[in-house]
DNA sequence: TGAATATATGTCATATTCGACATATATTTA
DNA sequence: TAAATATATGTCGAATATGACATATATTCA
């Protein structure tokens, strides 16, 4: 595994440095990866263009901040139900979605 | 809420019947259902286009049989992650899933 | 038809995800 | 720089999702 990619996915919980690492992740395990991390790099980015910090986005979808950290951090105990639930509260369109998860 | 509508959302758990039915679900609770419903068909789509029985298909995602029943019954208690994985077992792609969710 | 196969539905114990809290660290601003 | 504000990280009990199982119902097909 590569540095930079391995530097990706050491956002938490993301077994790195198990045999998954070794043996590399299978092309469905990465895809799902990928699209959590994506959509996590596009709920940091609408709450900052919205001006909110992360005690008034919990606020608002009524969870905390640690939890809102760890979502824009990509941790792995973090559901999409929930990344895809924050960004719908943020004003994210489902064809928005679309384009987060299928970018590359 | 229309016939129609209420007879979708009748995939158990959707609280129809309750406060949210009453007063109307949000466009984000709206938008939220609507992929889990995409997500759902889409599923049993492609598992009976690769002619794969419940119980085949469970076995290959490490799952059972009245999982995969709910998954494709939309039931509110089955997450969006695994409907999202099951669906990249079966060779979708992230633009297959971008497609299912942004389509009304 | 009736047996075989497939799918639906309900329940449960276990696993995972949750919000909350404490507190560390980083960033902004006066 | 120091205080204020924002974000990160670890932990926990509660809430929710999970696979498994039993069993009902539906569908296929001989």
């Amino acid at each position: 595994m590569k540095h930079a990619k391995r530097k990706k996915l050491e956002a938490k919980g993301w077994k790195v440095g198990t045999a998954a690492d070794f043996l590399g992740l299978s092309p469905e395990e990465e895809a799902f990866i990928e699209m959590k991390l994506s959509l996590s790099k596009s709920l940091r980015e609408m709450r900052r263009r919205k001006h909110l910090s992360q005690i008034e986005f919990a606020k608002l979808i009524k969870s905390s901040q640690s939890r809102v950290a760890k979502m824009e951090a990509g941790e792995a105990s973090v559901s999409i139900d929930l990344l895809i639930k924050s960004l719908l509260a943020l004003g994210a369109s489902q064809k928005d979605l679309a384009k987060v998860i299928s970018t590359k």
